[in-house]
DNA sequence: GCCTGTCGTGAAAGCGCTTTCATAGTTGTG
DNA sequence: CACAACTATGAAAGCGCTTTCACGACAGGC
């Protein structure tokens, strides 16, 4: 260690940048001094080594690339920033085994804490794993020791989503639900029903189908609807995604959102702002939930239990159900 | 190491573990049988120590949750994965003093290598980097000790989009350049000019709009453009998420495209297939690039000089500009 | 059959920190 | 004023690996 070179021993040096002990302020000033003069500054490894924590926090999404999860990490990132933690991300590709690789992979680098982000293995391993190292995860309801859970209430956004179109007149709403293993499909699909039934209009199964959650699976679902013709005057799709892709598929048929399609998307992307028509769509704050998972793992590194709240849905009322007024809208944060 | 208890020397088992050097079947099978029975995985963490080299590559981006760059990032750690590194993301948000902060971050992590995408960081800054260690960069031509840079033909990219509008017999084509300070800004800028002095059209200032590189940039330079009256049949955004911003602001004012105005984007983003209607724009590889980033690092890591090739651009010709036949259009890898 | 080469292996010295443990110095209390 | 209770500091023992160095074993060449 260089800066014992210049008057104390290393343990004082240890213990002054970690904050282990007090230390003199004569010492604390000569150290300092060393420190400046010879731009020391700390080995992580070494100190990971030695002390066995990282300050790293393993951080598992399922598609780098995504535009939704994209910005999670954004969150995360610039929460772990501020605590002195660095992130490090890895993409588990909706795959089990991907996942596993991951964890181990971070494990095995000593992550002081591990968010998951909708992890895609099953509550059992997570338990397990959250006995190992504090772990946070999202998009599922799960209590443990040293586990903290962040769920976002699909239910409710997929019924206000649900309810907008019915109050705008609407009784035949088309439902792409996603990928059927993904639970928040299934969430968002049980609150499309929820609406329906609380305004009397009889679920039609021929109504939903399904559809992977990128832009190609919602083009190919309403590809598949309007062959199908099963009448309908209004989409939900349970992602923007899928909206987008459902939009081209109406367009290609000629179809006109909001004027013969109304059209509503869930996630309320960037993007959607800026889609023609701009898309009506349930906001889900992805990036606050990011920043929240963050503090929650530094919580619970810390020994705290944590108790959070992801922030509850709201609809962004745009112009693709054709009742929005057509003034300039502002963009989300 | 406790793969020790089980026979041989600590020594021996390292040189098996990394291939330093041969080892006797028999030691071989015994060492191997202990391993698997003792469930034992290296420390990457002390190994590092140890080693001086970490098996991790840093990877600077400028914006995690970027549509582009995220693409950029999964052809990296594709590649990365593969040969047994691990990439640590961090983002620069355009801003050098992130940049700068990052790489220390990085530096002190003992990383083998360093891939930064499109560096805000002078060049000299980056030649410096380059002598401590192995250094990729993209969006940038730069030649130097240890460092390997990867520039795709900006002005080539824009060459191509233009004359395609003039072919398409537009001669006010509106180009919406993106960031001054932004180098594949200016490149771009040099095609646009470059294909209009090749077919004989004066070069307009009054055309030329800047905008910050994401939808909101591309909706106010358009606003702008409407604004100041200069009229203008075709427009060529430097990317195409001001193409997006582009569109709807024309769509604001009730100009149609490609009826009323012929649009076209640049980078080919994977929305881009889905948008209505589906944009034409020049299609940049940015996958590709980070797979060839990736190989570079490694390349370099051990002592080989690398000479990589960027993809060429190519045109993806869609619906935005009136000419495509309207048919189903295949979507990008 | 002696000497030089090559090969597989073990012993031991770190890599740059953290952290017990021990020690000296200081203060408090009956 | 002696004894306990702290406090600030140093010495030294690792953390779990890699790697140099040295050593014995065996092969080939004169």
């Amino acid at each position: 260690m260089v800066a014992q070179a210049a008057g104390v021993s290393p343990s004082t040096v240890s213990r002054l940048l970690n904050g282990t002990a007090r230390v003199s302020p004569e010492k604390r000033a000569t150290i300092e001094v060393a420190i400046e003069a010879l731009g020391f500054v700390v080995n992580p490894v070494a100190s990971g080594l030695a002390g066995g924590r990282s300050r790293c926090i393993g951080v598992i999404t399922q598609a780098l690339s995504s535009p939704f999860y994209g910005n999670a990490l954004l969150g995360i990132e610039d929460v772990l920033i501020g605590a002195n933690y660095a992130p490090l991300f890895v993409s588990g590709h909706w795959r089990p085994r991907d996942e596993q690789r991951c964890i181990n992979s971070l494990l095995s680098r000593r992550v002081d804490g591990l968010i998951i982000l909708t992890p895609s293995l099953p509550d059992a391993e997570l338990l397990a794993l959250a006995r190992r190292l504090p772990l946070v995860v999202t998009g599922r309801q799960l209590t443990g020791p040293g586990l903290c859970s962040l769920d976002f209430d699909n239910h409710a956004g997929a019924y206000l989503a649900t309810e907008h179109l019915i109050r705008l007149g609407h009784r035949r709403i088309a439902f792409i639900k996603g990928t059927a293993s993904h639970p928040d499909a299934t969430d968002r699909l049980r609150g499309y029903k929820a609406a329906l039934k609380a305004h009397g209009i009889a679920f039609d199964p021929a109504l939903t189908v399904p559809g992977k959650f990128i832009e190609e699976g919602g083009e190919q679902a309403t590809e598949h609807l309007l062959a199908s013709g099963t009448a309908f005057t209004a989409m939900l799709a349970a992602n923007d995604q899928m909206a987008y892709g459902a939009a081209l598929a109406l367009y290609r048929r000629g179809l006109r959102i909001p004027d013969d399609v109304a059209l509503v998307g869930f996630d309320d992307l960037l993007g959607s702002s800026y889609t023609l028509p701009p898309l009506t769509s349930v906001r889900h704050p992805i990036q606050e939930i990011g920043r929240q998972a963050a503090r929650a793992v530094t919580a619970l590194i810390q020994g705290q239990v944590c108790e959070m709240q992801a922030p509850a849905p709201s609809l962004i009322v745009r112009d693709s159900c054709g009742a929005a007024p057509s003034v300039r809208v502002s963009h989300p944060v």
